[in-house]
DNA sequence: CGAAGCGTTGACGCGGATCAAAGGCAGTGG
DNA sequence: CCACTGCCTTTGATCCGCGTCAACGCTTCG
C-alpha cells in the first residue's frame, strides 16, 4: 500500500521539542532501523550556522533530533521568509532537483541526523514503509506550508501570533508553557512581520491576559480557549 | 530509482495553458497509458463550480485537462486565501489523509480527469514510474507553495502582482500576451490582496508601460525585463 | 431598455512599517 | 564581583501602503 491514510497525522502544529502530538514521520522503520542507523550521521549545528543554502547540491536529507532548524528563502535586497521550523522529528532536506530550493540555518544549537541521499533512495527502492514515511513527511510539509500561507495571506499581526504560540504548544497537550528557541528576528520573518510588531503583539497579547511572559523566550499561555478565539 | 534528478523540473512558474516550460508532471507513463485511461474519468466543471470541499472522503486525484482550477482555504468569517492555480497538466487532490485538507473549485469552466484513489494507488504500487510522477508532483506543489510564501509575506502589492503576471506568461516563453481566466476576486485571494488594491495595481502597471490591459482579461506584457525588475 | 455582476476609481482611515531611543541580559575583562 | 560591551528586545512617535467604504462604468443577458 503506498498512499494510505495515514492514520492521525495532523496538519496543523509546529513540530518543537514538547510537541507530543503532531511528530513529523521520522525514519523509524520496523526491522530496518540498523540499515539508517548505518547510512545516518550525527551533526550538531551552534544557532544561526548554516547548513545548506538554496542552490547547493542536494546530497543529504536531514532528520532533526534536538533544538530547531529554519528552512527559509532570501530577497536580492535581504528580505527574508522563513517557511517553517523544524523541531525534533522533522525531515527537511528532501529534494527532487539537483539542487536544495530553499536553505536552511539553525535557529536555535541544536543535533540533526544527515542522510547520504543516494543510500537513502537505495534503501527506500526496496523499502515501502521508508518511501512511505519520505512521501508522508513531504505532504506534512505541504499541508503546513498551506496553513502558513493563510496565515501570511489572510491574518493580521494578533492572529498571526496566536496561532504560532497554539502551534509551538501543541495544541491540546498540557504543556502551556513554552519556550521559545528562535529569535524575535526568526518568529518575525516566519510570520511575515517586523520585529517591532512581534514585541508590541507579545505584549498586547499579555496585557489583554492571554499570555504571560517570563523574559523574552519563556511563554505561558493562561488562556488557551482565549487565543483559539482570537483566530477565526 | 526513487528520487532522483528529475531533470528541469523548475518550480517556478504557476501552470497556465500556455506555461510550456514548467509542465506539472502528469501521469503518462510509457507503456501503462491503457491502465491509467482505464481508471481516468473525464468530468467538466462550470466557472465557480465546487470540487471538492476541506474535509470531503479524499477520494479522488485530479489532473486538470483544460481551464483552471483553484485550491484555497476558507475562514470561519469569510477570509479566503487561494494556495494555488492549477492549469492543464497540474495535479490535485492527492492526500496521504481520509480527507482533503483544502478545498478545490473551478475558476473558469474546466475539463479534469479524476482517477479514483484506490485505483491509483494500486497502480503505482507496482509502478516506479507513477509513483515519481506522483511524488514529483507533491514536491513541485510543494516547492511552489514555498515560492508563493515569500511573495505573501514579504512582497509589496506591485511585487506580487508582477510575479504572478510573469509566472503567468511562464517567463521565458514568447508570449508575452496572457489570458487571465480568473477573477480579479480569485486573484486578490491568491495574492492576499483586496479587489481594488489589484485594480489599482493593475492600472498603475499599465501607466508605467509596464503592461496593456484589453479588457479586464487580456494582458501584454510589453516590458518583461521592467516587471523582473520590479521583483527584488 | 433595464437589471445584475464585475471591474475601476476616488476619499479616507487604520494596521503595521519605519525611525529612533532606551532598557534588559549575557559574555568578557579588570 | 562589578563595570563594560554588544546584542536582543521593548517601547514610543510618526509615516505610509493597503484596506474600507462608496460611487460609477462597463459588459452581459433577459
Amino acid at each position: 500500500m503506498l498512499i494510505p491514510n495515514a492514520g492521525g497525522v495532523s496538519a496543523a502544529a509546529i513540530a518543537t521539542p514538547n510537541d507530543s502530538e503532531t511528530p513529523n514521520p521520522g525514519f523509524d522503520v520496523d526491522g530496518h532501523r540498523g540499515d539508517l542507523r548505518a547510512i545516518g550521521r550525527s551533526r550538531h549545528f551552534l544557532r544561526n550556522r548554516q547548513i545548506y543554502s538554496e542552490g547547493d547540491d542536494a546530497d543529504c536529507v536531514f532528520k532533526v533530533e534536538s533544538g530547531v532548524v529554519r528552512t527559509y528563502k532570501l530577497l536580492r535586497d535581504g528580505r527574508r521568509q522563513i517557511n517553517a521550523f523544524h523541531g525534533p522529528g522533522s525531515v527537511f532536506g528532501l529534494e527532487i532537483g539537483k539542487v536544495y530550493g530553499i536553505s536552511a540555518a539553525a535557529a536555535s544549537d541544536c543535533a540533526v541526523t544527515s542522510y547520504g541521499r543516494r543510500n537513502l533512495e537505495a534503501l527506500a527502492a526496496y523499502n515501502d514503509q521508508l518511501l512511505l514515511q519520505l512521501f508522508s513527511s513531504v505532504m506534512l510539509s505541504l499541508a503546513r506550508e498551506q496553513e502558513h500561507s493563510v496565515s501570511l495571506g489572510r491574518r493580521s499581526a494578533t492572529e498571526k501570533l496566536a496561532i504560532f504560540l497554539l502551534s509551538c504548544a501543541g495544541q491540546s497537550a498540557g504543556g502551556r508553557d513554552i519556550l521559545l528557541e528562535m529569535s524575535r528576528k526568526d518568529i518575525a520573518d516566519y510570520l511575515g512581520l517586523t520585529i517591532e510588531t512581534v514585541s508590541r503583539t507579545f505584549s498586547d497579547l499579555e496585557h489583554r491576559a492571554f499570555i504571560e511572559l517570563h523574559g523574552a523566550r519563556r511563554v505561558r499561555l493562561t488562556d488557551i480557549t482565549g487565543l483559539r478565539d482570537l483566530c477565526a
